[in-house]
This record gives C-alpha cells, structure tokens and sequence, in this order.
DNA sequence: CGTCCCCTTGAGTTATTTCAACACTCGTGG
DNA sequence: CCACGAGTGTTGAAATAACTCAAGGGGACG
C-alpha cells in the first residue's frame, strides 16, 4: 500500500544545498514534504530512526502496541511540533496521521550535524525533548491519580491550551484515540463527555466539536 | 531543620578551579557533595532550579502533590543518577531522599557553560534527557493499561535490571512510595506482592527483600 | 515491656470495564 | 431518491478490579 506522496517542497529563493526544511525556528536543514492520508503509518514501532519528523498540517499520534491487543497513544502532534526524535537506533513508537496531513522530513544525521555545528540549533533541540519531557511528567499524573472526568476535562483543558482556542475546540481524533490516550475505554470517555455537558461544562455539536461553556468549570474538574 | 551538611568534596591531586564533581563520564564540573537524612528534601516544587544534583550514594524520589493530597513518585535515583535538570526557571518536581543519601551538587550555569564549550560534555547530558523521556514512556505504558499485579511485577523488573540484581532485590523505599509511583493505593501493592509470592515468582523476606524465585515467570507478569 | 510505624489481611463499597443494544453519519449503489 | 452497510458514538445493565475502612501483626527502638 503506498498511502502517502513526496511533495517536493518548492525550493523559494536561494535555496540551493537541498530542498531546506526548517525544523525549528532556528533549525533548517536540506529535507523534504511528504502527505500522508489518514491512518496511515509515518513510521513502525522497531523501524530504524534514521530521520526526524515535523507536522506541517494535519495532526499525528505515536502509539504504544501491546502484544495483546492493548493499545497506548503517547502524545498527539500538532502543527509545528516535531517528532521521531529518539535516543537509540530504533523507534519506540509507532507515528500515524490522524488527520490528512503533510509532514517536513530530514535526515536525523543532517540534524546531529547542524547541533554539533551551531550551539543555539543544539539549544533548540534541547528544548523541544524538554518540553516533551515535561508534557510527559504531567500526563504520567493524569494517569496515575485521576478519575475519568477528571482525565477527559484534563484532555479538553490541555487541547485547548495547544490550540490556542477561544470558544471551542475540534477534535480530530476518534473516542477510540482519546481513550487510549487516557488509558479509559471508549464508553468511559463517552459518558465522562455526557457528564461534562450535562454539568454544563462543554458544549457539543457532534462528537467531534466541544464548546467551551465554562472554562474555569473546565479547569476545576481537571484538577 | 537543618537535615543536610555539605560535605567538601576532598580536592584530589591537581583540582584547583574549585572542587570537581564528576556529572557524567565526561563532564566534570566545579561543585560539591551534601548529605542528606532519610525523608529530608534536597528541593521543593516551585523552587527555583540554579543547581543539578548527581546521586552519589542512596535513592532519591522526585514527587508531585496535588492540593487534595494526592501523591505521585514520578521517579527514583539511583547512585549515579542525575536528576533536577530542568527546561524552565523552577522546579517542577520536589526531590525528597529516600535513603541517607551523598549528593553532588553544581550550579546549572556551570553546566550549561560545559555543554556550550565542549559538543562531547553536551551529547552525554542529551543522552540523559533522552533516556530519562524513555524510562518516563514505558512508565506510561505501566500506568495506563496495565493491571495491579502487572504494574508491581513491572516495578520490580525496573528494580532488578536497574541494580543488576542477580538473585534479588532490596526495595529501600516504603510501600507507600511504590504505591505512589505506580498509581496504586498500600494495601493493593501488598496483595501485589502477597499473590506473586503465592505464585512462585518471588519471595519475600521482610517487607523489603525481594527474592527472584523465577525471572521468567516475573517478566511473564509484568506482559 | 510498651509504643510507634509500617505492613498485611479482610469485608464491603465504588469506579470503571465489559457486554450488548441502539442511534447517527456518510458513502455507495440500486 | 432511498436503501443499505460500515464505521463511530452513545447508553444501559451486569461484572470486576481496585479502593476504603477497619482491625491486627511484627519489628525497631526507647
């Protein structure tokens, strides 16, 4: 199955070593675009890390699979974050796009060397594996402490933040996503939506829709 | 209270500028090593984070408190460990020795200054980071959709490949702090450990002295 | 010897899961 | 245009895993 297309991003001006991809603000090595259709996989779990990732649109999740069946989605990617950075050789992850989207794609070598080269690229990348860190530890508490409301209103409150959203947030992800990102089932993440609507905490119109009726509420039964 | 002493390091041949404190193999840096009573708090939550600490002997856990009470052990360190390395400003965690403990100490600034003057020193603290956000994924895994007995046979398998324990292992923290660690309440880590012992996979000796009866049989456990 | 702290065990309760049924949306094809 | 089916989300009722509360055991230390 070849679900995804190498778009080559248009070189712009004096863009010559390479088609350029920045990485981050202050990252931009020779790399390319490539789209993906929803559901598809990016990369698989054990595959060789031999390149680094950057949501250009659309939005990705990395997931855990379990010799049994049980599934755990570890984060979700949005535009302009970066992904499939790892340690070893190998990924520990598996990718796969949520959503339609198109991905900026460079060489993990390419990237080590722009670090070794310039000190505030090294700086960057320090801080995006931090920052990931730190998503990580809040999310590690979520799972250990908190109820079902508690982790869902946790959920909303956290893509709200991500999204900058004023009024209400999308989802582009299935009940199925969100509750193995939560470790809930689907039914439990469900009624804990019914819940949060019934106490007049969120609006919905349509699974995939949530108004934001009462963001301090929100914020409340996040905890 | 005053639970701690600073212990100089004693000079060595040949350090001047300052005392040196090994961080990793390769980096060494001026500071200095404190002792620590069982309990005590090497730093709060919220406190502002100028120094990165390096165990040198003892364990030490890294814990967040919610306002109702709610404890979460994020993690334990081991000799040779480094921990208090953060993205922001503060600490985000508080540190708290679970056994006496010897501390190396240095100022942040001192690090960074290593990182930025020599690529080596900056590899191994990324490795760190890097090995610290790995740890933190399985112990998401563990959290999210893993069983009592599973997660506490998990804890043990971390424990006994961490110490490279050969026929058992010694737990020097409470119930309470594993129970902490692993979203669990005391009395369910117990009938944990209770039933793997019924089950042949380990043998207890005092709360605290864990054998391996079967190695196998505890990987099994913790799926 | 007694006290304190930590750990274990038991019994009843509660939150979440499991199983099952049903509703909704969206393409496809008659 | 409507019927159909697949995929996805909601809801209810029963089952279960973990929690809470309560009591008791055992070691360390004064």
């Amino acid at each position: 199955m070849r679900d995804f297309d190498i778009d080559r991003i248009d070189g712009g001006a004096g863009v010559d070593a390479g088609k350029a991809v920045v990485i981050t603000d202050g990252v931009a090595v020779p790399g390319f675009v490539m789209s993906f259709a929803r559901n598809s996989e990016v990369y698989g779990e054990e595959e060789a890390a031999g390149f680094v990732y950057r949501v250009v649109s659309g939005v990705v999740r990395t997931v855990h699979m379990l010799s049994d069946g049980r599934r755990q989605v570890a984060a979700f990617h949005y535009a302009g974050e970066v992904f499939g950075l790892e340690a070893g050789e190998l990924h520990r992850l598996c990718a796969e796009a949520v959503t339609d989207c198109r991905i900026a794609v460079v060489h993990r070598a390419a990237l080590d060397r722009a670090a070794r080269e310039d000190g505030a690229a090294a700086r960057e990348l320090w801080a995006l594996a931090v920052r990931d860190l730190q998503r990580l530890q809040d999310h590690l508490l979520l799972l250990s402490r908190k109820g079902a409301v508690e982790r869902v209103a946790g959920f909303l409150a956290e893509m709200v933040e991500r999204t900058h959203a004023e009024d209400g947030v999308d989802l582009p992800m299935s009940r199925s996503d969100i509750a193995d990102y939560l470790g809930l089932t689907i039914e439990t993440v469900s009624r804990s939506f019914t819940q949060l609507e019934r106490d007049g905490v969120i609006g919905l119109s349509g699974a995939r829709r949530v108004a934001l009726r009462n963001r301090d509420a929100l914020a409340d039964c996040a905890a």
